[in-house]
DNA sequence: CATGCTCTTGAATCCCTAG
DNA sequence: CCTAGGGATTCAAGAGCAT
């Protein structure tokens, strides 16, 4: 079902609208295709390895690391020097032991150039417990947050939770010219707290996934939505590489940000074009959080 | 304020009662005089690179990775065959990136023959929110599980939650004779379902930390009875090798385990011997879970 | 609007067999 | 001997109702 030709990757949209792009096709290729500085964050959650063979090919372990700073480079010029990428992800049991992969990813993309900002988490209060059965429920996923240096653009409010003992510590915050404190100036004692490195949501029940929405890898657009209100600016555009059944541009739209999707398959990209065409138009959304 | 005489470390123990020992000395010195598989479990705390140098040296992040395969090499001897490692660290953030020496180090462990069982979470919803002001509040920490093999000890309902609706799709397990899971022969909807492979407990407000303990890596006891729980057979012997102000060792008590505790400095031996010695006998304690 | 009950489902993991 | 694929097994957390 893919409609390539000889010619190279075709990178007419699957779809396009003027908050949404989505293309069908290998994604280190369209990423080669976007114009300098375009993207703000990049929030995706890429095949595993050895996972989603039958759809994507699935990719040993031993050539995960090299496949994701393929593809990842590209994205060094595409990106804004502020901006963001986070990738979800989390290794799997073999025999009682966890698989390195992720590690040695970490440190090839580390090496060619990414700077690791942090990990974030994303708990999974409903996590079967499948698996294993003499070993603890595996309940939670690692957000792996990459940049192309320690400055990436955050919004450390983004997910916050409103506090009133803020602002007791004021005075050193105001004399840097730190707007993201509260309290400056002003012995204010209430406002908005700094967001966790923690995201929780469940697997299942996202208001926003639709009960047709049918793909290998269940990601919640609540996550998503998450992620983007920590790195991406208003406004600002959201790719997901691995767009599978679009959840990520159903948040950004949401959010109120545009969205450029990438899927291999023609079926995926169809199901992305469809759920994010179908989101309502942006009138007014706040920072609710986690 | 060391005493150990120019003829090696002093192997007296600074504190021996029926159910716990206390040694000052260098760690790695001290595991090599234990036993043979006397040792059920490892739960400690280690000084992080550069952190806590006036009392530990400073390992540099350079050097960790080795520092740490070396105080574990003697463990493979002294660790009974089904033991287990948790080690509690979390990489800091330099200039907005972490640093990679926990990647490095988990993977030079692997190579030199530990299996790496899992990685389990600390989460910390009290955490101070401390460090850079333009990112989210750090509130977790990870605690790495190793093991001689992918066969290690592990109670995985130790630290779970009871539920009325267990045993409901039960049947083979019984034939299998996995008396870890409930409903067997009976149609049982209630019992402890499986622990998560997430601790939350507060950094604060420790009711076992009595209000006198000062130690530069506030580790709540716990937590180190959650993975005592989890990875100790009852009555077996649970070993910090970083005793600290000995939280380890309070738990073990409390979990009704035999401890084996090791500082290098004389200062936080004698803490620990004084926490520890301070403990009551062990009575009757469950599996109260986080 | 609490409470309780039913119902569904999941980036799982292991083992065994076939190539 | 290693790889690939299929089958069997597992249960907690919502959501959606009914009361």
């Amino acid at each position: 079902m893919n409609t390539q030709t000889d010619e190279g990757p075709n990178m007419t949209p699957h779809y396009q609208d003027d908050r949404a792009t989505i293309y069908e096709g290998d994604c280190a290729e369209v990423i080669a295709t976007l114009p300098d500085a375009s993207v703000d964050c990049v929030v995706t959650s890429p095949p595993y390895a050895e996972q989603r063979s039958s759809t994507y090919g699935g990719i040993p372990e031993s050539e995960y690391p090299q496949w994701t700073a393929l593809w990842m480079e590209p994205l060094k010029r595409v990106l804004k020097p502020r901006g963001s990428v986070i990738i979800n992800i989390r290794p799997h049991l073999n025999k009682g032991v966890i698989s390195d992969y992720t590690l040695h990813t970490r440190l090839l993309l580390r090496s060619s150039g990414w700077a690791e900002l942090d990990e974030l988490l994303w708990l999974k209060p409903d996590a079967p417990p499948m698996g294993r059965i003499d070993r603890p429920r595996r309940s939670w996923e690692s957000l792996h947050w990459f940049g192309l240096d320690g400055d990436a653009w955050c919004d450390p409010k983004a997910n916050g939770k409103m506090s009133d003992r803020l602002g007791l510590s004021g005075g050193k915050a105001a004399r840097n010219g730190w707007d993201h404190v509260n309290g400056i100036n002003e012995e204010l004692v209430s406002g908005m707290g700094r967001s966790r490195d923690v995201a929780e949501f469940s697997i299942r029940f996202n208001p926003d996934d639709g009960v047709d929405v049918r793909h290998p890898a269940p990601y919640p657009s609540r996550l998503a939505a998450w992620c983007i209100r920590l790195v991406c600016p208003p406004g600002g555009t959201v790719l997901d590489p691995f767009s599978g059944s679009g959840s990520t541009g159903v948040a950004a739209i949401q959010e109120g940000r545009r969205y450029v999707g990438i899927d291999l398959a023609e079926e995926y990209a169809a199901m992305s074009a469809r759920r994010v065409g179908k989101e309502p138009p942006v009138l007014d959304f706040g920072g609710d959080a986690a």
